[in-house]
DNA sequence: CGATAAATTGAGTTTTGTCAATAAAGGTGG
DNA sequence: CCACCTTTATTGACAAAACTCAATTTATCG
């Protein structure tokens, strides 16, 4: 069962670390890793891998409604955090009030990395939508045996940072537009969402136009703007947070060069 | 000795690895981790130890000139890289022949991470200066035991990329330079040039005025008219590639939020 | 169905980029 | 050591892009 607090619902689940296998607990899987719809590669089981000769490895499963928040800068914390379903913000909140969005995560990604090298959160992290996101308690990542995975993982999240930069460094708003759909559309399909929907280039934006503004450094009308613009071309077609791409090869050339692996 | 070849001066440092001890090869020292001016924390040290019980730990030493390459963009490769001395950028060639600078390297600081995740560079990076960078080769290290250090270099990593979107998402060419200004002062003073000019916030710029557009995302020309700005403010006084700060806090100020640990 | 929030659209202003010319610095060879 | 040349940086005038302010439309939620 699952205890509402505050609008988060907190289970923890208790897996038998015996050399990998041991998921035997059918009645706490149903938040658990069996019933997780990340498609390979979850940090959470590579960690699990690397550390269950010796203990008990708990994983805190947290369901959030729309607008709950997982932590927030400042909060003293050691974890870190993968998202399950749903999606997430994380932002800072600058001296004159205003909001920079640093980052969305989507299914897969994990955030709460900045906490790695102290006990402090810098950034605050925000569900978008009904979410849920796995907790991993850093306490003794130190001395662990670490992974491909957990290497890949922050290679990942740091071309996704170079990704940004360059989006944010490109200096037109149609660029930068392009760059964060193309983006979004890619980090959509890689943990294939199966609703027909999405395999003719529907992009299902969880995050509000404010949200896109303070994230890519323009203003909410220019963001407004730039999609009209977008629409008027035959490009695409924007009804709210729904983008219909009709021609992803336009996008990507207006987008321009993207990192990859 | 060194041997020169296409401008790099490559020297292999072979250190037997005795639980942390054994540097007893005076005649290798010259560029070496005893001669090196980093203080404190360097990650190969960390490594260095995390891996000694049973290997040798081989450091490549490499001299740059000013312009030097230290890798390319979609090279094979597997190692990360520490500035010893001197100073280094990273970039992107966009498609259009521009180049974008992702990030500016000091010494102490680690670049090369991206090549963590897969077995190409998607960078390039060159010496801003003649410029001694240490080597290490990532193969093995995803089985090696990780310190702490390994997690706050990591956690640095993504910290200084936090820090860069704050600047470019800040809406004006002002707040980016005073940020990129205050940034360079506090990476500069934080290994300890101990020169006396270096005291009284002189903050020395190893890079071009273009490099800093393309790493800000502003026009070369904006650059020169905001430093001429900020001079004309009694704030600063700019001659070349010497900034000497006179009102930090002015400049903190119209810097705004910085991210810090 | 009404109230509140989110998104769009328009008009005018500010900021920044572009193009072009000039000035200053650094390097090279006599 | 100096003159020349190349590179780097500055400055000005104009054009283009983006922001701000304001009003309107469209969703969302109770």
């Amino acid at each position: 069962m699952t205890m509402q607090l505050n609008g988060t619902a907190v289970e923890n689940v208790i897996i038998s670390g015996i050399n990998g296998v041991g998921y035997a607990q059918p009645s706490l899987e149903v938040l658990s890793c069996m019933a997780c719809n990340i498609k390979g590669g979850c940090l959470a089981e590579q960690l699990t891998i690397a550390h269950n000769h010796s203990y008990q490895v708990v994983k805190n499963k947290k369901q959030l409604e729309k607008g709950g928040h997982i932590f927030r800068g400042g909060e003293k914390a050691k974890a870190i955090y993968v998202v399950s379903s749903g999606s997430v913000k994380s932002y800072v909140l600058m001296e004159n009030g205003e909001e920079q969005v640093l980052n969305f995560y989507m299914p897969g990604d994990v955030f709460g990395l900045d906490a790695m090298g102290s006990n402090y959160y810098v950034s605050s992290t925000v569900a978008l939508e009904n979410t849920t996101v796995c907790k991993l308690p850093l306490s003794g990542l130190e001395n662990r045996v670490l992974g491909q995975g957990f290497l890949n993982m922050v290679a990942d999240n740091l071309l996704r940072d170079h990704n940004l930069k360059l989006m944010l460094a490109k200096k037109d708003a149609d660029g930068r537009l392009a760059s964060f759909l193309v983006d979004m559309s890619k980090r959509i399909e890689k943990y294939g969402h199966s609703e027909q929907e999405y395999a003719v280039d529907v992009i299902k934006l969880p995050m509000a136009r404010q949200d896109i503004a303070n994230y890519l450094g323009l203003a909410i009308e220019t963001v407004s703007r730039v999609l009209r613009r977008f629409q008027d071309s035959g490009m695409l077609d924007v009804s709210r947070r729904k983008v219909k791409v009709y021609d992803f090869n336009y996008l990507l050339a207006i987008a321009g060069m993207q990192v990859t692996r």
